[in-house]
RNA sequence: GGCGGGUUGCCCGAGCGGCCAAAGGGAUCUGACUGUAAAUCAGACGGCUCAGCCUUCGGGGGUUCGAAUCCCUCACCCGCCA
């Protein structure tokens, strides 16, 4: 017999918030229990920062329970409070489309052919969408008292700040309302989020108690940070890591997780992978002892672009990755791999016969927004061409610097690259 | 509907007629040190045809030799009152 999925989630970290874990553990055991996690439609894909939720889906499939997929259709016309700020509204249309984008990528993390429990798959615009005004205040609304909204925090912070609309405010009776559709529905007992949903799950718990006099549970994972309190998932310029291969390159993904820090690898090991107790302990020793072989990230990078973009892709960019930071002369490398490789990077194009500069082959690459970023490069000492550095702002390439006839490997800094074809 | 406060560069936040392309912090970028790590130190951080020029301080208009700073107006946000 394997190892309780609570204790599973236990030793991993993963569980932050928890209802009676006792009863949720009798029910879990007395068969197979249908279990949820929702996610808005706030952006046209989901990023990392969704990933450790939502394996933890996966991991009570894997245990032989039935994942429920929710896509926040209705949800997302409305927006989650946050800490600052109220939200703008998005427009129905771009709801749909991002929900319809959400869906194909929830769907990727769950087991579509399980002989047992294959998932099941709702939008709560379906009833969100149908549910009228007095239905709402007396079924759901009736059951609310205000005193304990306001109590909320996230609530607190903002009456003291930016202040919130009543939009927002109603924004914990959807989700309850979720919770209430899905266990009349499917008979769901838990619903798993980020911590940050905590008020909004129990709320749901609330309903279900009071409409059904069912006791059902919720589950928060950790709001997962670096060791420097920044945001899984945030890349060194700011903006998310995404899902999505247009968005966010599989190379970028790879690269991602190829730098996390020592301190934090084996924590996202836990929560990210599938590997067991043993593996982990392994790469935890190999990190204390010999750090620089980062074989902690290379498997952490290795095992994320795999359940995200595939095998195929994540051969490739681990090819990628070592022929740009590895020991080999980029100049020995065939023209296929070479093609290959650039096709993994960001990449742009120039005209041999405008006479580009170093500062315009930066700019080609999109590794800077403007020339005079490019030209403090070149004079900061950070901008190679093919892994020679170019402290010459007036520099140009000539057509006998092309790899393979036509690539440019163009590098600002340690690990910024982009490939620019020289065209003839 | 009334009154008061606010809107500054990626974010926070000073400035309150010229010395302001705008203090300070954060973020970011580069260099040194390294391990495509962290920490630390140093530099950079609106744009350009770059020792000069151009465009910025919610939008528009005005006063002035000169405005982020004063006036008018519009928009939005916050608070108090009704």
């Amino acid at each position: 017999m394997s190892e309780h999925i609570l204790d599973e989630l236990t030793w991993r970290g993963l569980i932050t918030q928890s209802t009676d874990l006792d009863v949720l553990r009798r029910d879990l055991d007395s068969g197979p229990i249908a279990v949820y996690i929702g996610f808005d439609p706030t952006a046209p894909s989901l990023h990392a920062g969704h990933l450790v939720q939502m394996l933890v889906l996966r991991r009570f499939q894997n245990a032989g329970h039935r994942p429920v997929l929710l896509a926040g259709g209705g949800t997302g016309l409305i927006g989650d409070p946050r800490d600052v700020g109220e939200r703008t509204l998005n427009s129905e249309e771009t709801v749909r489309e991002w929900a319809e984008n959400m869906r194909g990528q929830l769907a990727r993390f769950v087991d579509f052919d399980h002989e047992s429990v294959p998932p099941i798959e709702v939008n709560n615009l379906d009833w969100l969408g149908r549910m009228t005004v007095p239905a709402f205040l007396r079924d759901v609304g009736k059951h609310f008292s205000v005193n304990t909204m306001l109590a909320r925090e996230t609530v607190r912070r903002r009456l003291d700040t930016d202040g919130m609309s009543y939009t927002e405010f109603s924004y914990m009776l959807l989700q309850a309302t979720d919770y209430r559709e899905l266990y009349a529905r499917h008979g769901v007992k838990l619903q798993v989020g980020g911590s940050d949903q905590w008020g909004n799950i129990v709320a749901g718990v609330d309903l279900v108690r009071r409409v059904h006099g069912a006791q059902v549970h919720a589950l928060t994972t950790p709001l997962v940070t670096d060791s420097e309190g920044r945001k899984l998932g945030k890349s060194t310029g700011g903006g998310n890591v995404w899902l999505d291969a247009t968005m966010t390159s599989p190379y970028a993904w790879y690269q991602y997780f190829l730098n996390v820090p020592d301190a934090d690898v084996v924590k996202y090991l836990k929560l990210m992978t599938f590997l067991g107790r043993d593996e982990i302990g392994e790469l935890e020793r190999e990190t204390a002892e010999r750090p620089s072989a980062r074989l902690a990230q290379r498997r952490l990078a290795q095992e994320l672009t795999d359940l995200v973009h595939g095998t195929e892709q994540t051969r490739q960019v681990v090819a990628a990755s070592q022929a740009l930071f590895g020991r080999g002369e980029l100049a020995e490398l065939d023209g296929s791999t070479l093609d290959a490789v650039m096709a993994e990077v960001p990449s742009g194009e120039v005209a041999l016969s405008s006479e580009p500069s170093i500062v315009d082959l930066l700019i080609a690459g999109g590794l800077v927004d403007s020339k005079g970023a490019a030209r403090r490069t070149v004079k900061e000492g950070g901008a190679y061409v093919n892994n020679t550095k170019i402290t010459d702002e007036e520099w140009r390439p000539s057509a006998d610097d092309a790899l393979a006839g036509q690539w440019l490997v163009v590098r600002k800094g340690k690990r910024n690259l982009a490939g620019v074809l020289l065209r003839a």
